[in-house]
DNA sequence: GATGAATGAGGGTTCATTCAT
DNA sequence: TATGAATGAACCCTCATTCAT
């Protein structure tokens, strides 16, 4: 799954091994200085390898920030599908994946952050993947959204969902990348507006408009 | 208003003259390969420039990238001013402005997207006078539903106006961060979903939940 | 004449210059270590430039291989030509000519040298130019043997023409890539050997066959 | 016979058989790629060894290419003496042994322009005993002349014979290092004209000039 | 003010060789 | 003996910035 990239070493238990250090380096180093201005010496430094051992199980920067991508994506898919509930309605099921989600967001903040700016700097077809990774964790929520259309827990037009879908994943990644904006919000706080947002679900908030 | 650049050159009518065609060429090559791959060889004979003239009008690279961003707030907000209805009611006003800030995003997709990918690559200074911007913006969505919660044209509480405002800046540029996922949409057809998002407008879909 | 080879620079005059100072530098360079073992920044160092600056006149080291073969082809060429007499017949042009050839091999083996080991690493573009200069060098002796077939001063057959003359440019340069084996061979007797080599001028040798 | 190369291994059975791997690997990958740019790895892996393995059966990438040379020197030498003939007259020998030789350049014409080509990397040492082997190869002929002043089927003098013999290899080796220039010559008719220009045994031939 | 040549630190990557297993 | 992961010096080249003219 997702994009092979390749290795000189054959023990795949050494590359899973050598790459999660590779990772766990640059992540922090990334979100430190950003992509281009770290260097890949830094990156074996903080690995805990040589200049040379990095580009045995590597073969070029590029494939560093590609495996960092996957491996944040990974990791808030992982936690997402983790939590997923089994309330009795599709309702709750979501009001809670939501909640999940958010909370990924927050533990995640400077991860998700990472890859809406530096994403853009893969080769295409490591950005395609990323990409895709990301629709995978979208999709999360476009079969909630469609599980609510089935059990008639929530209301809405099947054409709406993608949008609605992408529009949840969006209200929750601002927490990171509008951080300077919402800073001084309590968390809890920004969870309940977004979801309420979404669902409008507060007793006379069915919508903003006056009725 | 915002951070000056410095400059050797005295005549300030040349400078506006000048650095108006190092944004122009600019924006074009930073949208085209982004900000790292742009030399400021491309910069200077893309503007009809001298490699030393440049930095005549201009103290670092990084300069021109503030210049960028500026230049592109500067649009933004200029537009969406512009377009600012008298309409009786702060609703149809909010909803006006929604429509018109849509479509500016829309024809500056490349511009917003930029913004999104390198400002991080601004130094602190600089990059705090862009987030400023984007919040000059944002105040635009602040006033109207200010202006909504007045004449009760719109129901909403006070605490939850700066956060709606960045909610309906982030559902709109959404359309630039996420074309990949949105691209077969049709536009007017997500200018309709967006705004209902956030109003609630539509017959019997005050709420996606059931009532 | 020859491949262009790109400059950063404008002035022509400044390109000639500093070119020259480069192919001085490499020629010697290439000839006392190689042309892998050679680094840009030792050739950068021994030209009186900088590192950045010798990019500036060159876009490769193999560029640098180039314009070196050809500074060495282009001088063997002119004082070849230069040496061109004009004697009555062509055979003693052509032995006029073999006799300066075989001087300037002399003055330049290491320069022949260079050529024979080094021009393999040349860009295949690159490469068949120099190819093409070491025929245009073989092409003066194709023009006196050609001569000689219309004077008739020479006695040979119209396709025998070109094999001859790279016989005569092959059996020179030995003198260059054979040195080892020649060394303690006196160089003039060297000239009045290969001379009669190809001619077999001397009274009762005009063939090593006995009669 | 010839520089002893060091080895780890005892077995001087394994060191033969390993050596010819790694030699038929080498003489590949240099004549497709060149000495400096075939990497140790690559001959390793087309040798069927280990990366470790390689240096336990050489010592460095430059003892590779010694035994490379020797090997093919040693090939043709092989196949030169192989095919010297009893004819009566030394004069047949040596025409017998011309055209063997230049059969022999044919089909190793890849190999012979490697020697040319990559000798120059050899350490001083190696150097030396490689082009001790041209020279035995030569002394073949310096040997077939010698019969011919002795038995009187070759007129020559003795002085002349080094040198002659040297041309007669190198008109011969032009083949391989001259294909650019002779590509399209037929290989028959380079032979007949190489063997003439040394012998000059065509009637009314015996030498271009008119007599 | 303008030009464009010059600077030089530093970047990503390679690869001959070694060595623990 | 054999393996293959590890080392690290070194390579070619780039490019933001400066400065003599």
């Amino acid at each position: 799954m997702g994009v092979q990239i390749e290795s000189t070493v054959k023990d795949p238990e050494r590359i899973r091994e050598r790459r999660k250090q590779i990772v766990r380096a640059s992540v922090e180093l990334f979100i430190e200085k950003g992509f281009h201005k770290t260097t890949t010496r830094e990156i074996a430094k903080a690995s805990g390898l040589s200049n040379g051992a990095l580009y045995e199980y590597v073969k070029s920067k590029e494939d560093i920030l590609y495996l960092v991508c996957q491996h944040i994506h990974q990791e808030i898919h992982e936690r997402l599908a983790d939590s997923l509930s089994s309330h009795e309605t599709a309702l709750e099921r979501l009001r809670h994946a939501m909640t999940s989600f958010l909370s990924v967001i927050r533990d995640m903040e400077d991860e998700v952050l990472l890859i809406y700016q530096e994403s853009k700097s893969l080769p295409p077809h490591h950005l395609h993947d990323v990409l895709q990774n990301e629709q995978v964790i979208t999709d999360v929520f476009v079969q909630l959204l469609q599980d609510g259309l089935e059990d008639k827990s929530l209301e809405l037009t099947e054409e709406t969902i993608p949008l609605v879908a992408h529009d949840i994943i969006v209200l929750g990644q601002m927490w990171a990348f509008r951080r300077w904006a919402i800073r001084d919000m309590d968390f809890s706080e920004f969870v309940r507006q977004q979801i309420n947002m979404i669902l409008r679900t507060e007793p006379d908030h069915s919508s903003i408009l006056r009725t």
